[in-house]
DNA sequence: CAAACCGTACTAACCGTAGTAATACAGTTG
DNA sequence: CAACTGTATTACTACGGTTAGTACGGTTTG
């Protein structure tokens, strides 16, 4: 279970936020299972050379986002299986994508050009699959 | 001219911002008409028991935003007409539409799913035409 | 021109908050 | 008890919002 977690020390966004989505993001690809553990507060903050506070800081954080079991004592462990998480983050985009339906209907938008916008995003998508991923 | 414009010390949204939301709504809704003379910096401040800089930083935000016409000397003025400014307005949120569909997809959303949201948020408004607006 | 307005620019100081760090405390395991 | 674990407390630092003071340049009016 080496890890593979890396942040940008010179990033304006905080190391703490940037440890959450990277968590979330390992968590939600399968990289990170259920029940696995993940390195202890003190062994990440030294492999990544930060503060074991800020590890603290994310991995409350995704306690409270309900992918991570921290056990004093123990360790912290991954709770969440992949499909739940997948729920909540389209649960939670959906809610979004209604709200910002919501404000651009109130801005006077009709409901042909927000149709339109949502098949002119889904086709550029579909037209993508071809050079897409080299990495 | 009389100001109805008020701010909210106890709030925790900053007052130059309250100051740029509530003279744009004022704008949008007609309270405000184009060419029309707000307050000097100084009598806002005083009349709203605020900082002149406080006003200041809203009113250069409000010419910013293309709402106001400050001409040192002469005053403070309404410079856009309320269809441009909501057309503006309307830009803005389709941007951020276009936005939401695309973290949609990319979170799996299908397309027919979005396309169900849309039309759920405008049948919604559709139904809420009885006792609607008793402004 | 001079006085009295106007907007604008600049600096310094204060305060609250966020991000991070250093340290000490409490639970678990062997 | 010793060596690990997570947790709480506190402090340092940086930044944004606000206030204050001062100064400058344009416009209007007398």
């Amino acid at each position: 279970m080496d890890t593979l977690i890396t942040v940008d020390l010179r990033s304006r966004t905080p190391i703490y936020e940037q440890l959450v989505s990277a968590i979330t993001e390992d968590v939600l690809s399968g990289r990170l299972k259920a029940g696995e553990q993940l390195p202890s507060v003190r062994q990440l903050a030294s492999t990544l050379a930060i503060n074991p506070n800020t590890v603290q800081k994310a991995f409350a954080a995704l306690e409270a986002k309900g992918i991570l079991c921290c056990l004093p004592g123990r360790g912290n462990f991954v709770t969440s299986d992949t499909a739940a998480l997948q729920k909540q983050e389209a649960d939670k985009t959906k809610e979004a994508l209604i709200e910002a339906i919501t404000r651009a209907q109130e801005a006077g938008l009709d409901e042909a050009s927000v149709l339109a916008a949502v098949k002119a995003v889904y086709q550029a998508e579909a037209n993508k699959q071809k050079g897409d991923d080299p990495f």
